[in-house]
RNA sequence: GCUCCCGUAGUGUAGUCCGGUCAAUCAUUCCAGCCUUUCGAGCUGGACACCCGGGUUCGAAUCCCGGCGGGAGCACCA
């Protein structure tokens, strides 16, 4: 209908013509005799979280389909959380299926590292299927394919291939026998040709006005050894005929996948049409742009071995390992992916969003610290003995307070960023106010009401304080002194009090902790 | 060059299919006020958007046409 919209256009402009024409009496009467139903406005209910799925309510069977080439990062949760959220609403399985049918981009590390990052993001995966285990079934389409002469076994140079394909023209091989075919496909396996010398192609439309979608080659050699198969294969499948077969043999319903497969999502139809099959429902989604983030493998592994990074889970990595380490909730970045839901709009990621739904999470039950950064020695003058008592947590009193003793003639400690803005008068928080004299603190009494005046709350270490260090998501390391009650938070997310969250990542020698966000 | 997809506040999203209840939702962000102990916490309030131009209509975010803008694909990678 599309290509002859035009010709309805017009067609329909005489009936509205001819609609309009009436008024709007008439028109409300001749409704009424021919589709009453259109009179009764629907009530839309209103929407939450991520849109129904056409066709989902018996249950659902989906997939999430890594490349094995290396950890899972920010960008690939967003598939894996959708998935997971549908098949949680509409019931059903949900399969992981290691793509790795390119030999020279397979990482053996991460058929480990990606189910348990799934795990950590709380994606249930029911079934786990490894495409390499499979080749002798893409061999079969492949062979049906052939047979029913909808591929060619091409032996031509890929670019000569690939230049005909822009004219609109065959190559020498597309119209050859089935018998030829399949005597040509046999030698593509038995070392009569080498790396690019042959590949099997799909036919699909050579007069197609989308270049994208002429005919496309399904299986191709290579001679990488594969990192589970050796070299007992070289026939290896490209993934327009893997994903196709896969998808068929695995029965999915839905294929959720982002909007730059579309092109492939038509290759792959047209092997479901030539062999009869069904298919999935697809949904495209938009691209997303990730700001400030390193989440290219190679460059990663790149700066991995450079020592620029030291190791996957370096806080400076978009990695989920790196976000886990830095104390990032997987609700946060649940809630961050269905919010943004599956629109086929490109969309810009934010961290400042994905903070803000971490600190929801984690607030409650960040226990408070003191933590300075930089940090500057003060004497302190005529200063009673007292105690500090810092709640644990403002909003829960029956969490304790971490009592510092404090006492005249010791020192404590101020952070260099709070020393420079050279205020006189100051509030130490949860202890009392003192006048800055020189490298001195003088006792001021304990008055709250000078807040009233505009004196400034600063947060201090104690003498006995210990040293700190925070690991920043810059690759920048912050440096300073905690209170003692630091140490008794190893493996948790606090709140260093005016500093940020970190998680507390090792206790000894010395404290180590991994920054949050603000 | 060819093909396809998409344009609602800074960001993400609801509404678009089926025109009116939309001077447009929610979240985040930013700003202000409140709060006698942190906060970048909480509460209250505020700011900011229908890409542009035509058309149809009593009425257009919504339908039509034309621009403009953004993205993707045209791999023997996925």
């Amino acid at each position: 209908m599309r290509s002859r919209a035009k010709e309805i256009a017009s067609v329909a402009k005489r009936i509205v013509d001819d609609v309009n024409s009436l008024s709007p009496e008439e028109q409300r009467r001749f409704l009424e005799e021919i589709a009453p139903e259109l009179l009764v406005k629907e009530s839309r209910p209103k929407e939450f979280g991520l849109p129904e799925l056409e066709g989902a309510a018996e249950g659902v069977r989906m997939r999430i389909a890594p490349n094995p080439s290396g950890p899972l990062h920010l960008g690939h949760s967003r598939m894996a959380i959708l998935n997971d959220e549908y098949v949680g609403r509409y019931g059903g399985v949900c399969i992981c299926r290691f793509e790795d049918t390119d030999p020279a981009r397979v990482d053996a590390s991460a058929y480990d590292s990606i189910p348990e990052d799934l795990g950590w993001l709380g994606v249930a995966i029911h079934e786990t299927v490894v495409q390499s285990d499979r080749f002798e079934d893409y061999y079969s389409v492949a062979r049906q394919l052939l047979g029913a002469g909808h591929a060619y076994v091409c032996t031509c140079k890929p670019g000569d291939w690939r230049e005909l394909k822009g004219s609109k023209k065959p190559c020498p091989h597309r119209e050859a026998a089935t018998s030829e075919q399949l005597s040509m496909f046999d030698k593509m396996f038995d070392g009569t040709f080498g790396q690019e010398e042959a590949a099997l192609v799909v036919k699909t439309d050579l007069q197609h006005p989308n270049p994208a979608l002429r005919d496309f080659a399904a299986l191709r050699i290579d001679d990488t050894p594969h990192p589970r198969t050796g070299s007992r294969y070289r026939v290896y499948p490209l993934m327009n005929l893997s994903v196709a077969v896969d998808d068929h043999a695995l029965s999915l319903t839905h294929v959720l996948r982002g909007k730059d497969h579309l092109n492939n999502t038509y290759r792959q139809e047209y092997i479901f049409d030539y062999m009869g099959w069904s298919k999935p429902k697809y949904v495209h989604y938009g691209r997303v742009s990730i700001q400030d983030a390193q989440l290219s493998t190679s460059r990663m592994a790149a700066g991995i071995a450079d020592g620029r990074y030291s190791g996957w889970d370096d806080p400076q990595l978009g990695t989920l390992a790196a976000l886990r380490r830095r104390g990032v909730m997987p609700e946060a970045i649940r809630r961050y992916w269905v919010e943004a839901g599956l629109k086929e709009v490109d969309i810009e990621f934010s961290w400042k969003t994905l903070y803000s739904f971490n600190k929801d999470i984690i607030d409650d039950s960040a226990g408070r610290y003191f933590f300075v950064d930089d940090p500057v020695g003060f004497l302190l003058l005529d200063f009673p003995d007292m105690t500090a008592r810092a709640p644990l947590h403002p909003a829960h009193a029956d969490r304790g307070s971490r009592d510092i003793r404090v006492s005249s003639g010791s020192s404590l400690y101020l952070s260099g960023s709070d020393v420079s803005r050279g205020e006189r008068r100051l509030r130490l928080k949860d202890l009392c106010n003192v006048v800055v004299e020189g490298d001195a603190l003088r006792y001021d009494g304990n008055d709250l009401a000078v807040l009233k005046e505009g004196v400034q709350i600063d947060h201090w270490a104690p003498q006995d304080a210990v040293p700190a260090e925070v690991l920043m998501p810059d690759g920048g390391v912050r440096k300073g002194l905690a209170e003692h009650g630091l140490s008794s938070a190893e493996g948790t997310v606090v709140q260093l009090e005016r500093f940020g969250y970190a998680r507390v990542e090792q206790t000894s020698p010395a404290i180590r902790c991994v920054f949050t966000h603000r």
